[in-house]
DNA sequence: CTAGCCTTGATC
DNA sequence: GATCAAGGCTAG
């Protein structure tokens, strides 16, 4: 018998709630968790004939077409691209062997049982639960509070991704587990004619929309706005004016309010840690490099985060904000450490997103030259950085100027990222000459880091890849999808 | 090749 | 023993 049909028992659906039950692929009636996700029967036995016959297709369109219930059967090319999109997993079980990532399902063919996935299914579901709870409490409210975060917040389809669901700072569970699906797809998934299932809208998260007028709510720092939130004496640059001083180019100010909480991610990320390694056992011991890997995928998770909630570009369509990040995900990366390090304001000591201090001579010893080297040139942007006292206000500019390179082809909406970059542009002249009067060439000193935040980012992505060859990086994750992403289509 | 139904078996 | 997500089978 079909699960869907007695799930009832199960997960007390009522009807009303089992319209959002729809395969996130096709759209037709889910009949369960499969691959990691709840899909349809048919696309539950596609995604397997394909895994396990190796299949190839290639589409006759331009790899864009439409999947639904009637249609499915057109482009299986697209089709399976879909299933990939939305989050479905070749590695769906016991068979972790070292075999080539296609060739899973499960590679001994093993029948029954259940996957590794179990505790995660079980979660998900009692997060949409708890997320079907509060819409419908908040539905009573929104009249009175509507909501601040615009409705096209998509939620990644795992549980304990979405901020803010779960409860105050709640268990270390606002994450993917382990064996998260990375997919950008998966992450920046908004489409418009899925199911309500993906689509609802953040309760609050602190800090984020109003944050220009409002102090950072973890930082003690009385302008929050300038400062990071890391305790330890980071005295940012300040301009002679206020946050609400006129003279700061509003969008600036815009741009400002879109950086996210430095302390709730640095939570985030730590709870996630802890939670993988309790998961790991006692069985493996995580190597640095691995452990480093997962600190700078989930930064990068926080990354794409960010990048959604922007100004700009939520604007955009889910392909073009593909497109950019595939794009520039590197060097966000690394503005994001090298930005750390400029507060940090140390030169012998790295601080990780998570807060923790490493010797910097230790880091330069343990790893490989080429290792070495790139973080001894980050650290050398850092000191360039720290010495011209970028704040915060030019910091969330210079990443926006990154986000929307207009370099980046084939954009269904080149015009809106040429006229951000425009627009940005103008406004960091603008506020540097208003609020630096006496560094007449602030602006291009600012400016001139970014060509080397390019090279440096490039060089960077060089490594993780013969790390990746090699086998010495996990492969199911974020970073390597955006580095396979970036090699197949870009510029 | 598709998709609905069946069988299997680890986990609860 | 019940559950449920795997793989298998097969008519259309």
């Amino acid at each position: 018998m079909l699960e869907a049909q007695n799930k009832g028992s199960v997960m007390e659906f009522t009807t009303e709630e089992d319209l959002e039950e729809l395969c996130p692929v096709c759209g037709d009636k889910v009949s369960g968790y499969h691959y990691g996700l709840l899909t349809c029967e048919s696309c539950k036995g596609f995604f397997k004939r394909t895994v396990q016959n190796n299949k190839r297709y290639t589409c006759n369109q331009n790899q864009d077409c439409g999947i639904d219930k009637t249609q499915r059967k057109r482009c299986p090319f697209c089709r399976f691209q879909k299933c990939l999109s939305v989050g479905m997993r070749l590695e769906g079980c016991r068979a972790e062997k070292h075999l080539l990532p296609q060739a899973s399902v499960r590679a001994d063919r093993m029948r029954g049982g259940r996957n590794k996935f179990g505790p995660m299914y079980k979660r998900d579901r009692a997060l949409k639960q708890q997320k079907r709870a509060l819409i419908r409490a908040s539905a009573f409210k929104l009249e009175h509070n509507p909501p601040l975060v615009p409705s096209n917040q998509a939620e990644y389809p795992f549980p304990g991704s979405v901020p803010g669901l779960l409860p105050p700072l709640g268990p270390p569970d606002y994450d993917c587990p382990p064996a998260c699906p990375p997919s950008l797809g998966v992450a920046l998934h908004s489409y418009g004619s899925f199911p309500a299932q993906y689509q609802y809208t953040t309760p609050t998260v602190p800090g984020r929309s109003i944050k220009a007028e409002h102090p950072d709510p973890y930082s003690g720092s009385p302008d929050s706005s300038l400062g990071y939130s890391y305790a330890e004496g980071c005295i940012a640059a300040s301009p002679q004016t206020s946050p609400l001083n006129p003279a700061v180019p509003s969008l600036v100010l815009e741009l400002l309010s879109c950086e996210p909480d430095e302390e709730q991610v640095r939570a985030k990320i730590c709870a996630y840690l802890q939670q993988e390694q309790s998961g790991r056992g006692k069985l493996d011991k995580p190597r640095p490099s691995n452990l480093l890997c997962v600190m700078a995928d989930q930064t990068l998770f926080s990354i794409v985060e960010w990048a959604r909630s922007c100004i700009f570009f939520k604007e955009l369509k889910v392909g073009d904000q593909m497109q950019l990040l595939h794009n520039c995900w590197s060097e966000l990366l690394l503005l994001d450490h090298v930005f750390r390090q400029v507060h940090h304001g140390r030169d012998n000591t790295l601080l990780l997103i998570t807060g923790q201090e490493v010797e910097l001579a230790g880091v330069v010893s343990d790893s490989g030259l080429t290792l070495s080297s790139l973080v001894q040139r980050g650290q050398e942007l850092a000191r360039r950085l720290q010495l011209l006292q970028v704040d915060r206000r030019e910091m969330a500019c210079l990443k926006f100027l990154v986000l929307f390179n207009p370099n980046v082809k084939l954009l269904e909406n080149q015009a809106l990222v040429e006229s951000v970059q425009e627009q940005v542009n103008s406004a960091l002249l603008e506020y540097t000459l208003t609020s630096y009067p006496q560094h007449v060439d602030r602006f291009s000193q600012l400016v001139l880091r970014l060509p080397e935040v390019r090279a440096l980012s490039a060089q960077a992505e060089e490594y993780l890849s013969s790390k990746h060859l090699s086998g010495d990086v996990p492969c199911n994750n974020l970073l390597i999808e955006m580095l396979h992403a970036k090699r197949a289509t870009t510029i």
